[in-house]
This record gives C-alpha cells, sequence and structure tokens, in this order.
DNA sequence: TTAGCCTTGAAC
DNA sequence: GTTCAAGGCTAA
C-alpha cells in the first residue's frame, strides 16, 4: 500500500482542498462546493473581493473569500450551465 | 451562508 | 436495471 497524500491527493477539490464527494459540473468536487457553487450561479449571487481578488483559497479561508471561491471553481474549469469557458488545465486520465 | 444528505433524472 | 450527476431541502 502507498501512502502518497501528502502533497496532492487526487480525491481534494481544486477550489478548497477538501474531500470530493464525485463529480461536479465536470470536476471532481466536494458538496460544499457543489452547493456553493449552484447557489451562487442559479441565484446570480454577488461578492466582492475585499483585496485583489487573489486571496489564497483554503479551507479555512474559502468562507472568508466566497468572491475568490467562485473565482477559482471558475478557473479550475467548473459550469453550471452551457457556459463554455476557455480554460485548459492538467488532467489526464 | 455553508455543508451535508436525500431524491430525482439521465445515461449506460 | 444499475450507476453517476445534478438539484433540492435541511441542519449547523
Amino acid at each position: 500500500m502507498e501512502y502518497t497524500y501528502d502533497d496532492d491527493l487526487e480525491e481534494l477539490c481544486p477550489v478548497c482542498g477538501d474531500k470530493v464527494s464525485g463529480y461536479h459540473y465536470g470536476l471532481l468536487t466536494c458538496e460544499s462546493c457543489k452547493g456553493f457553487f449552484k447557489r451562487t450561479v442559479q441565484n446570480n449571487k454577488r461578492y466582492t473581493c475585499a483585496e485583489n481578488q487573489e486571496c489564497k483559497i483554503d479551507k479555512t479561508q474559502r468562507k472568508r473569500c466566497p468572491f475568490c471561491r467562485f473565482q477559482k471553481c471558475l478557473n479550475v474549469g467548473m459550469r453550471l450551465e452551457g457556459n463554455n469557458n476557455n480554460n485548459n488545465n492538467n488532467n489526464s486520465s
């Protein structure tokens, strides 16, 4: 058995770093990001970053910066509707 | 407002 | 008929 989950594990959200529950919106994300992304996009939520929109999204700061969290969601390639955002991510099956 | 769990629908 | 994903609802 190899315990290589020390640096980065494939079973972690590329957004917040929580444990993924499965494929959501085209990416492996956690239930939190799923509900957050849905609530944000489906309700046309509008957040504002108090800094430079470059906050580091972690499991502790993700709740502090919903704007940067949502930004990262799109940055990793999440899409709710037929929104096709051109973004290339390194993901090989 | 965020996270989690449950239910329903679609695809295979 | 079964499996996976998305959506909805509830709880903290």
